[in-house]
RNA sequence: GGCCCCUUCGUCUAGCGGUCAAGGACAUCUGGUUCUCAUCCAGAAAACCGCGGGUUCGAAUCCCGCAGGGGUCACCA
């Protein structure tokens, strides 16, 4: 039923991805994964002064630590690669070649001086900076030094976008462009679009900020006598602050700083996506299985798309609630504190289901699973900080205290006795539960929430928690 | 400045001529779950659908202006 679907994420070298980039590439896998196609990493990197060291290897990290395989890129060889684009230069300049031929690329004679001083006496004159008005009447034969450029055939275009629908431009958006630079390197504007036929590119997917260019493209797929794939442009996410595009440069979040900070993957996925996309009920929660089967291109909001990492939160602690315990474990290994070491996976399991439905992000485990570990100090404040017990003598607090470990001495120390025990003690010394369960959760925890202290003392189990006790009763 | 794109609660969005005095979710606030935090449940508040015209019996939905925002006009992608 698929016509052969392949998409592509074609980044450059130049960094990490943010939601933005990341979100490009969802919806490229998403299109390729539910057409049963093929996604492709290309590796944009024609531009040697921006790249940056490491960064393909941290693209791919991202990828992977997303879960978005794609089957044909680096370090996975097809039917059409290379696929760096700096391992593809002979193809572009034989592709150049067939233009100079016919005539449609030329060599650029001017300085970058020169074209700075047309551009500003545009700027001047108020109108848009046009190359082709400076086109040299007798060009001299493309050495290889000189940057080559596209001999444009202005011209209206209309076309169609998956996204932003039915487009529009004027031969005014239609100008000569440099496709060689001088060093040898193609322009992204040149190699996108003979990669992009090489590779046989189904489907253009790409950011909003190549929109203006369209028009251009469309000449140069004429010139070279090819078929454009279909386009589709993905709007801006915005920084949350407000109007921006979100961007490295204003600081955007590296997404595998996410990943660390334990967001699981089909949260970010499933967040992401729902940027700017819904399958038009009020479903929100989305298994990554779900939406390759619902997700559809052109329902695609036009407008860009604030990114709140608040709602990221929350659907990060929906997701972590709905695995199973296994699984929550499985993915829970890099996140216990130090003092965790030696300690039984039962015994963690036995924390993981008693902090599940309040872990946010993974790496909140070591905060609040530390107490299951180690002894802490008796922080004094933890009582003079608690409305009910701060204005109790301490008297009558060691008085309690000593009464909690002489019941829980007495225990069998199964939940049920635990229980059972705790509430004939509510009972016996005549306290409201927020004063007698608040102190011995002080006490056992050093801390002025836990989960419920019923299971956290059968976690614990008698002798720490007795030791604990002691422990909080001495300095009463 | 030219060209292009966008415009529904604070935020993400539903909505494709009548069932919308605009629905859901996050965030916020209130109450409940005979212990905290969290979860869960119930509820509240929150958008005169950017503005102005038109078309129509009827418009958030179609058309035209305008305004605001964004993008682009690189030997960057």
């Amino acid at each position: 039923m698929s016509k052969n679907i392949r998409t592509r994420f074609a980044p450059s070298p130049t960094g990490y991805m943010h939601v933005g980039g990341v979100r490009t590439a969802l919806f490229a896998w998403l299109v390729a994964r539910q057409n049963n196609g093929s996604f492709v990493l290309r590796i944009e990197d024609t531009d040697k002064e921006r790249e940056v060291e490491g960064s393909e290897k941290h693209i791919i990290n991202t990828l992977r630590s997303l879960n978005l395989d794609y089957d044909e890129g680096p370090g996975k060889e097809g039917p059409y690669g290379p696929y760096r684009q700096s391992q593809r230069l002979d193809i572009y300049r034989e592709w150049a070649k067939r233009l100079i031929k016919e005539g449609r690329a030329y060599a650029d004679p001017y300085s970058v001086e020169e074209l700075n001083n047309f551009r500003e006496q545009s700027k001047i004159s108020k109108k848009p900076f046009l190359f082709r008005e400076h086109r040299p009447t007798r060009p001299t034969e493309w050495d290889g030094t000189q940057p080559l450029r596209f001999l444009s055939e202005p011209k209206d275009y209309s076309w169609h976008d998956e996204i932003m629908g039915d487009l529009k431009s004027t031969s005014s958006s239609v100008d000569d462009f440099i496709i060689i630079k001088s060093d040898g390197y193609p322009t992204y504007n040149f190699a996108h679009i003979v990669d992009d036929y090489l590779m046989k590119i189904s489907h253009i997917i790409r950011g909003q900020e190549f929109l203006a260019s369209v028009p251009k493209y469309l000449n140069l797929y004429e010139a070279l006598a090819i078929d454009h794939p279909k386009f589709a442009t993905v709007p801006f996410v915005l920084a949350p602050d407000g109007k921006r595009k979100l961007s490295k440069r204003d600081g955007a979040k590296d997404v595998l700083e996410y990943i660390k900070e334990g967001y699981l993957p089909e949260t970010l996925l499933n967040f992401i996506a729902s940027l700017g996309w819904n399958d038009g009920t009020e479903k929100e929660i989305f298994t990554v299985d779900e939406l390759i089967t619902k997700f559809k291109i052109n329902q695609v909001q036009k407008s860009g798309a604030r990114f709140d990492e608040r709602r990221l939160l929350w659907m990060n602690g929906y997701h972590l609630r709905s695995l199973n315990l296994d699984d929550l474990y499985a993915r829970s290994i890099n996140y216990w504190p130090q003092s965790s070491h030696g300690y039984s996976e039962e015994y963690k399991k036995n924390i993981l289901k008693v902090i599940q439905e309040r872990l946010k992000y993974l790496s909140e485990i070591d905060s609040l699973t530390k107490f299951f570990f180690e002894d802490r100090k008796v922080d004094n404040h933890l009582i003079t900080n608690d409305n009910k017990l701060k204005d109790i003598p301490s008297e009558s607090l060691k008085n309690l205290l000593i009464q909690a470990k002489e019941c829980l001495d007495q225990s069998t120390f199964t939940l049920e006795d635990i229980t059972i025990k705790l509430n004939d003690l509510l009972i016996q010394t005549d306290q409201k539960p927020a004063v007698l369960f608040s102190l011995i959760r002080i006490a056992v925890t050093q801390s002025a929430s836990s989960p419920r202290l019923f299971e956290t003392i059968f976690i614990l189990g008698k002798e720490r928690t007795i030791r604990r006790i002691d422990k909080q009763i001495s300095v009463l």
